[in-house]
DNA sequence: ACCTGGCTTTTTGTATCCACTTATCCAATC
DNA sequence: GATTGGATAAGTGGATACAAAAAGCCAGGT
């Protein structure tokens, strides 16, 4: 209830809003391959509408970065280069950083221990399964970030997370298991728990920074 | 031409294009007061072209926070209060400030000389009319962030700028003058040829904090 | 055999049309 | 006299239809 991450939790009422979410989803999951087109026809017909809400969708989908629109030659899903994908990084460690920061005076006992939970879950999930592993993370991320209680600041963060989930999916089924995520997902929340703003923001981007070179190996060279 | 902020000298390929240019335009010129209704009719009308392609760049605009769209209930001019000017703020602090850091080491000092002949521009601008003053400043702080090289990391500042916008224009308005404003930029301009990456993004991050205050007497409470 | 030019097919972009939601205005009742 | 209910008007969202652009294909030429 508290989440308003905007990838999260909605439900559609009306047609374009429900391609958006649908597409999103799909893309979110690595349903598309980068470069691959997206056909309006098949994905309207998919959900149950005509091209038109789905065009709208495809819109929004653009402006946040998911899929490429070129005039008169459709709808590509987009595909990361290494650059961009380090670049998504830069953005997130200090955009998380700030909202870390911020967050900092908020905090109370027991959001910290509502913290701790979500990181067994994520433990737990990730000795399970997989891709649970990944919407845990997501969880996990989104939520210190809600506590900044900066809406634009955590929407924004949301699109990037959206952006490069699918290679967060990708690199969760190579590699057995991120040893190191327990560990250094700890160390956030004890660095939340300090009370010291500055420490706080430091170990949330040299968290999400340390991140990067890991997921850089599965970037295919698609472009 | 080295200018690839979005924001900037784009032309209209699609009809889509010229409404969604249009309509960014008159938004950041403060043609229309924020909660004001914007009638697809009518902009189509003014440009020569049918509602859809009008309600297409509604969604982009929607998604870069300039308008608020709601089901069943058209598209108003996103206000802002002075808590999001605040988060905007906050927002660009940290990506510009990144755009600095990784700016620094790519910059030689043609580029930093031109930055001089652009601030003196930006004093003559001042003095003579008003409102092309922030202009000049919008130039001048994307001229920096283009440095970066980081094309996304450049489109998101951008689409923050372009929230603002219509506030500076208002308090360029009521204010004679920027006063500290020159100095504060040539403030950025000596950091960036002192070289020191951490020390020029402490310098922009307390530059556009600074700002802020000052815009906030300037929202209207309209929400 | 390869390149080039024009034709066909596919797909995108825009306009018009219809259904449904929302807002406004007036009247009736408390 | 104020408030609530309904009827009417306006406007939005979505679908279908049409025009224009691009991609693919085949034939002819070099």
């Amino acid at each position: 209830m508290s989440s308003s991450v905007a990838s999260f939790g909605k439900h559609a009422s009306t047609a374009e809003e429900e391609a958006y979410l649908h597409i999103q989803r799909a893309l979110r999951l690595g349903r598309y391959k980068p470069g691959e087109r997206l056909i309006p026809e098949d994905i309207a017909a998919e959900i149950g509408m005509s091209r038109m809400p789905v065009r709208e969708a495809f819109r929004r989908l653009a402006s946040e970065g998911l899929v490429v629109l070129r005039p008169n030659r459709g709808c590509i899903v987009a595909g990361l280069t290494v650059d961009e994908l380090y670049e998504i990084f830069e953005m997130r460690s200090v955009l998380e950083g700030l909202a870390v920061r911020l967050a900092i005076p908020r905090i109370d006992e027991e959001e910290l221990e509502e913290l701790d939970r979500l990181l067994e879950r994520m433990e737990r999930a990730g000795n399970s399964g997989g891709s649970d592993w990944v919407a845990r993370h997501q969880e996990f991320h989104g939520r210190i970030c809600a506590l900044s209680r900066r809406p634009k600041l955590i929407h924004q963060i949301s699109a990037l997370h959206a952006v490069i989930e699918p290679y967060m999916r990708i690199w969760f089924d190579y590699v057995e298991k991120p040893v190191s995520a327990r560990e250094e997902h700890a160390a956030v929340i004890a660095a939340l728990r300090s009370g010291d703003a500055r420490h706080a923001e430091l170990v949330m981007q040299d968290h999400i920074l340390g991140t990067a070179p890991m997921l850089a190996e599965f970037v295919t060279p698609s472009r």
